[in-house]
DNA sequence: AGGACTGTATGATGTTCATCGAACACTCGG
DNA sequence: CCGAGTGTTCGATGAACATCATACAGTCCT
């Protein structure tokens, strides 16, 4: 068969926050590791689903950035998709921003940090 | 002699960043801690230099407090000032908004966490 | 079926940091 | 000059967490 489709997927879902759902002490402690401000800064320059875990430049191994992805997911600021073997992210902007109004925008600030 | 003019406090003057120079990852580090949100909300509901680092009704020994003023003045979102035997505060409103624009508001929402 | 590739789970380790208790420093009023 | 009040400093403690190495679990290609 071509493709997958219904039924398919054997791989445990990620588990995603409602970004409407996240507490500020969530948030914050989220975006307050650099780590994971890169991530979302390398996210934002790309287009939705275009990236899968693997594929950023950040400095830590596999295991460390698998978790901060979770916390990620966990912030309602990443979503994520599986596609074959790879796990593919998009930024939840609009969602997000909803919630934490000019936070997101705060990070993306060429400047700052 | 009735009051303080120059040459008078032997107290050491409390260190200020300078909004301006802060780091994001200072900023957001500062604000990522539920004591001092609280904190900060506390004192936007106060007039300028009207509050004691002691008066506010934090779940914390006076050390800690203390250390909690620290982090806030090198965020560069409290100003200090000796007045007598104690250290009055001021949110750096302007400041601090014209820096990171939008996370202040954040933090005095209401509804948030 | 085998193997490369991708990501997750599990311990273990080290660091950062929030907190406290106690001692110290300074200011002001009797 | 003493004492109450206020805040800082120091050392120690404990918890949270970022990280790693290893092992495991899927997916796809040959």
């Amino acid at each position: 068969m071509p493709k997958q489709a219904e039924g398919g997927s054997h791989r445990a879902a990620p588990v995603h926050a409602d970004p409407a759902d996240v507490s500020l002490q969530t948030a914050l402690s989220a975006v307050a590791d650099p780590v994971r401000v890169q991530l979302i800064r390398e996210l934002a320059g790309s287009a939705d689903w275009s990236r899968s875990c693997g594929s950023f430049d950040v400095p830590v191994g596999k295991a460390a950035l698998s978790h901060h992805f979770t916390v990620l997911r966990g912030a309602g600021l990443v979503e994520q998709r599986d596609e074959g073997p790879r796990r593919v992210n998009r930024l939840r902007r609009e969602e997000f921003d909803a919630r934490f109004p000019g936070l997101l925008a705060l990070l993306l600030r060429p400047d700052a940090d």
